[in-house]
DNA sequence: CGGGATCCGCCTAGATACTG
DNA sequence: CAGTATCTAGGCGGATCCCG
């Protein structure tokens, strides 16, 4: 049994997918994994992503420790940028990894427009 | 855009999450990294797993070319084991770096029993 | 033994409208 | 600009029973 933010999983792999998993917070960790972003700067990264998912993933990585949000201004219009915290950036090479798999798959089996 | 099987994906890393995301797929394809195991096994050591789950998952990462399964008996009690595909052999440094994470970061924070 | 069939609950995520 | 509120649906996954 493995435990993380008081939640328990049976395997070291579940615990991982219980924290990047879904459908879209590799995509977001992915984005941010070497620059802060607005978050009008992730829609435009993620163009088929509705505004209410969208922040709810960034609510829930920011729960998790996984990234940190920074506010700009004090007043509307507001600035705000998602970067990745300390334990986040440990997840660099694992979001790598998931990235580099998709890239590799597509290139063996069908190609893009190769 | 990214296209595998047939399905579309905004992402490179949202593609691979398409093929191992969900609850339980990562968690199968961790214990069956290096050995081929029997159905039986495999819900043994994912003792929270449904039968029906498990089964569907399976018929998954088969139908995606990530598994194979093979039929040693012709006539029931049937014996089934799963092994890994080439594909799915390609995914292995993928589960890994998940595994791994899973394992840092119960040792970091809380630590496990230590 | 290894599932398939059925039924169902819940959570994820989408669409749209609105606000500090 | 960066969200929140509400409503909805679809699918994942659970429980149970049954069959080759």
């Amino acid at each position: 049994m493995y435990q993380f933010k008081g939640k328990e999983y049976p395997c070291c792999a579940s615990l991982t997918m219980g924290i990047i998993g879904g459908k879209w917070k590799t995509v977001i960790l992915f984005h941010l994994r070497d620059k802060a972003l607005r978050y009008s700067e992730l829609r435009k990264k993620m163009p088929t992503v509705t505004e209410r998912t969208l922040s709810l993933q960034l609510k829930t990585l920011e729960d998790d420790g996984i990234i940190k949000r920074k506010v700009y201004t004090p007043k509307p219009p507001l600035k705000v940028e998602y970067s990745l915290t300390d334990l986040g950036k440990t997840l660099k090479p694992v979001v790598q990894s998931i990235a580099d798999w998709g890239v590799f798959v597509v290139e063996e089996q069908g190609g893009p427009t190769v």
